[in-house]
DNA sequence: ATGCATGAGTT
DNA sequence: ACTCATGCATA
C-alpha cells in the first residue's frame, strides 16, 4: 500500500485546472446486450442537484497513516486559509413538477427489482454551483440558451402498479421527455458514444462541456458510466436529456472552436483510496452473498477479522449494493454470460454469523 | 474503466 | 445508518 498521501490541490483562485488528459481509451465496440429492465419503484428519492459541495477538507496528514484511525477522530487542522470559494450562485430554475406515471412496461420482478414502495413528488434538478458573479465568464459562456423552452423535466419514474389504468387521466403538461424505456436508454447510450467518438471528443470533454453549456459539470467517470449503462435507471434518465442536447450542439456546430472554461476545482482532501486485497475481497463477496446488509456489529467483527477499518468495510458494502442496482448488473459485463445471480433481496434474514 | 470515497437527503 | 448520485485516483 503505497499510501502517498499527496494531494496537491490548489484551492486558490486558479482558474486553470488540471486537465488530466488521461488517454481515455475508447474502444469502439461495446455491445450492450444485456439489460435487465429494471425499474425501481422506489426511485425518486431526492434528486439532488449537482452542486459541488464545497467546503470540507480532509485533515491533511503529510505523512501517511490512516486518517481514519478507528479510535480517534481528528478534525482540527484547517490551515488558516478559509475557503475562498467564490460566491456561489444558485440558480433555481427548477420547475418542480412531477409527472409520475410509468409509460413503459418493463418492470421485471425478480432479480434486483427491489420492489419497495416509496414515492416522493418533487424533482428538482438543474441548480448549479457557483459561478463567479464578478467574473464574467470571459465570454466563453454561451449565451444563456433560451433556445430550450422548458428544460426537460424528467419525470420521476414511479411504478404505478395500477391495473386498470388506461389513458383516462393524463394530467401531463405537455411535450417533453417522456420517461424512456431501458431499451431506449441503451440505444441512446450506444449512439451517444459512437457520435461522441466520431466527433472526436473524450468523455472528459463532454463532462466539461455540459458544465459550460448548462451549468452541470460532470466527470469523465460519469460520462463513462452513462455510456456503459452503469448507472441506475433513474440516473440514466436524468442525464439523457443533457447529453442529448450536447450531442445536438456538438454535431450541429462542427468545427466551432468551443473553448472550455473551467471553474476552479475545489480543494478537497480525500482519504487515500485503500486497496483491498483480492483475497479479502473474496471474503467480503462471500459475506455479501450471505447478507448484503450486515448490521453494524457484523461489520465491526468482519472488519476486525479482516484487518480493515470498519468504515472501509461499511463503504464496501454500500458500494457493492449500489453495484447491484445498476442497469448493467455486475458480472454480466458485455463479454460473457453469467448465470449465477443469487441476489439475496432478503435483508431481514441474516443475523447470526 | 473501476474501485473506494464523500455528502446530501431519507428513513 | 442507509441510499443515491458523483467523482478522485488508480489499474
Amino acid at each position: 500500500m503505497a499510501t502517498a498521501a499527496s494531494n496537491p490541490y490548489s484551492i486558490l483562485t486558479s482558474t486553470s485546472m488540471v486537465h488530466p488528459d488521461a488517454s481515455v481509451m475508447q474502444q469502439g465496440g461495446s455491445p450492450f446486450r444485456n439489460h435487465q429492465k429494471l425499474l425501481q419503484s422506489d426511485y425518486l428519492q431526492g434528486v439532488q442537484s449537482n452542486g459541488h459541495p464545497i467546503g470540507h477538507q480532509w485533515v491533511s496528514n503529510l505523512a501517511e497513516g490512516s486518517p481514519w484511525s478507528a479510535s480517534l477522530e481528528q478534525q482540527d487542522v484547517k490551515p488558516g486559509r478559509e475557503d475562498l470559494q467564490l460566491g456561489a450562485i444558485i440558480h433555481h430554475r427548477s420547475t418542480a413538477h412531477v409527472a409520475h406515471h410509468s409509460p413503459h412496461t418493463n418492470h421485471h420482478a425478480g432479480a434486483w427489482g427491489t420492489p419497495a414502495s416509496h414515492n416522493s413528488s418533487s424533482i428538482n434538478i438543474y441548480s448549479q454551483t457557483g459561478f463567479s458573479v464578478n467574473g464574467m465568464h470571459g465570454g466563453l459562456t454561451p449565451p444563456p440558451p433560451s433556445s430550450a423552452p422548458t428544460q426537460s423535466l424528467h419525470p420521476g419514474l414511479r411504478e404505478t402498479p395500477e391495473p386498470g389504468d388506461l389513458g383516462a387521466h393524463h394530467c401531463h403538461d405537455h411535450s417533453d421527455e417522456e420517461t424512456p424505456t431501458s431499451d431506449e436508454l441503451e440505444q441512446f447510450a450506444k449512439q451517444f458514444k459512437q457520435r461522441r467518438i466520431k466527433l472526436g471528443f473524450t468523455q472528459a470533454d463532454v463532462g466539461l462541456a455540459l458544465g459550460t453549456l448548462y451549468g452541470n459539470v460532470f466527470s469523465q467517470t460519469t460520462i463513462c458510466r452513462f455510456e456503459a449503462l452503469q448507472l441506475s435507471f433513474k440516473n440514466m434518465c436524468k442525464l439523457k436529456p443533457l447529453l442529448n442536447k450536447w450531442l445536438e450542439e456538438a454535431d450541429s456546430s462542427t468545427g466551432s472552436p468551443s473553448s472550455i472554461d473551467k471553474i476552479a476545482a475545489q480543494g478537497r482532501k480525500r482519504k487515500k483510496r485503500t486497496s483491498i486485497e483480492v483475497s479479502v475481497k473474496g471474503v467480503l463477496e462471500t459475506h455479501f452473498l450471505k447478507c448484503p446488509k450486515p448490521a453494524a456489529q457484523e461489520i465491526s467483527s468482519l472488519a476486525d477479522s479482516l484487518q480493515l477499518e470498519k468504515e472501509v468495510v461499511r463503504v464496501w458494502f454500500c458500494n457493492r449494493r449500489q453495484k447491484e442496482k445498476r442497469m448493467t448488473p455486475p458480472g454480466e459485463q458485455q463479454g460473457h454470460e453469467v448465470y449465477s445471480h443469487t441476489v439475496n433481496t432478503d435483508s431481514s434474514s441474516c443475523r447470526d454469523l
